[in-house]
DNA sequence: CTGTATGTTGCTTAATATACAACAGTGTTT
DNA sequence: AAACACTGTTGTATATTAAGCAACATACAG
């Protein structure tokens, strides 16, 4: 279908100031979009009218603006799998003493909506927002593993350990499958080892999946059968919650 | 300066979208914007294209997607305020017993990007991401008061007690700013009094507000003074955490 | 099976965004 | 100071594009 291009490119604008922490200016936005800076001041002006966009008072360049969180914030409030998730991922940072995370599948990606962090020194940090890829993580992976989305296109890789052939992944996501909970053994980010399950709404439907993130130091592979027990444990009993019933089997 | 229309039409789509929880179909989002079913076909598409809106698996209708909570997210990270404010806020449910909320100004409106819930059975939620009048609300004077944003044009009635000439406003504020904290007397909500003081960075600027929020019942005229002076004092100490150095006089 | 509603697509035309140039404003350099 | 570079905004003709209409497909209810 035909993309109307002047909403495209207004959508441009706002993902290229997403990695812009100082702003941008309109000659700069042109530029990077490729675009007259006449149309790029046009642009910027309408995104500001409605919010999108916000000029810095002191340098008058242009940055993410309050309507965003408005209505992210607003989206996010309405997923109640959120509310229900939260005691269950302190139960997690209780059980592992590491820090937990709760994401659900949104644009053929993991989406973060929800993290507890451990109290440990040395401790893996997410952004709740932050979209991370379905191949290399374990949340990604239980996504895959146990819902409905297609392997993706292109399996970029991370690290050395990231799997980027077809058929090998699709291997791990059946023995994943198998198992009941999926690992990413560093193959996202080095030095760092993760667990996670699926779960499930009172239809048996694949609503996300929460897992525990840590240093290699301590989830080693000795003991991740160990963590791996953990979590789907916790998983389960937050679907319970949530009214599924697991069959037989 | 011109807008342009197509990108406008986009971004009234997602306000439109804010307001609907079950979300709506082309045809609907085309009636409302008064625009062909054809065009709102398109410009969902493009949305969609972009993460901004979502369609629903089940019923196919279109919500807000999950590129906005990346977005909004990526901003409130960056609002450092916010990780300054929450200790403070912490201290102002400790020390009132009321929930405490932090606004800054955007959008000629006050935006709510922190709170923290009192453990109170009866008390008052705000939304985090929410927008709140500046005209009516503690948070909102209080940034009026202190700050360089000009009072409204329209001054819009909330309540039988919401203050909408002009005149007498600018009275209030002044006496807010001799007295250092705004009250809102129940001119947002019926039965609910607000309370809050301005907090300012190391260069003196005002770059937001701190308050709570009770029912009347609680946060009593008699006490309000009280409160006020709680308030106030944690909203110093924390511009004082930001660099600030309070003048003498 | 008919009638109504929805969502998508093709095509023409009218609307509009674009590109270019000119201009104002700001700060830097010589 | 003056010249210069750079930024952002505005005006306007033109070429692009989105709108509007109709047709079509699909789903659902009577």
């Amino acid at each position: 279908m035909a993309e109307i291009q002047s909403l495209a490119k207004g959508l441009k604008i706002l993902n290229l100031l997403e990695h812009s922490r100082q702003g941008m200016g309109t000659t700069e936005v042109a530029n990077q979009l490729d675009i007259d800076k006449s149309s790029a001041s046009r642009l910027l002006h309408t995104l500001a009218n409605y919010g999108f966009v916000e000029q810095d008072g002191a340098t008058a360049r242009y940055l993410l603006g309050p309507q965003l969180v408005t209505l992210g914030q607003r989206l996010l409030n309405r997923i109640t799998l959120r509310d229900h998730a939260r005691p269950y991922l302190y139960e997690l940072v209780d059980k592992t003493g590491e820090c937990a995370h709760l994401a659900i599948q949104a644009q053929r990606q993991a989406l973060y909506i929800d993290q507890v962090e451990s109290t440990a020194a040395l401790r893996v940090e997410s952004e709740i927002g932050a979209l991370a890829p379905l191949h290399c993580t374990a949340l990604g992976k239980t996504l895959l593993a146990f819902g409905e989305c297609r392997i993706p296109d292109e399996l970029q890789p991370y690290t050395r350990r990231t799997v980027v052939d077809r058929s090998s992944l699709a291997a791990r996501l059946g023995q994943t499958g198998r198992r009941g909970y999926a690992i990413d053994d560093e193959e996202y980010n080095y030095g760092v080892r993760c667990v996670a399950a699926p779960v499930y709404d009172h239809r048996g439907k694949l609503v996300g999946a929460i897992g525990i993130s840590g240093p290699s130091g301590r989830i080693t592979l000795e003991r991740i059968d160990e963590f791996g027990a953990v979590v789907k444990d916790v998983a389960g009993a937050l679907s319970a919650r949530l009214g599924y019933e697991a069959r037989p089997g």
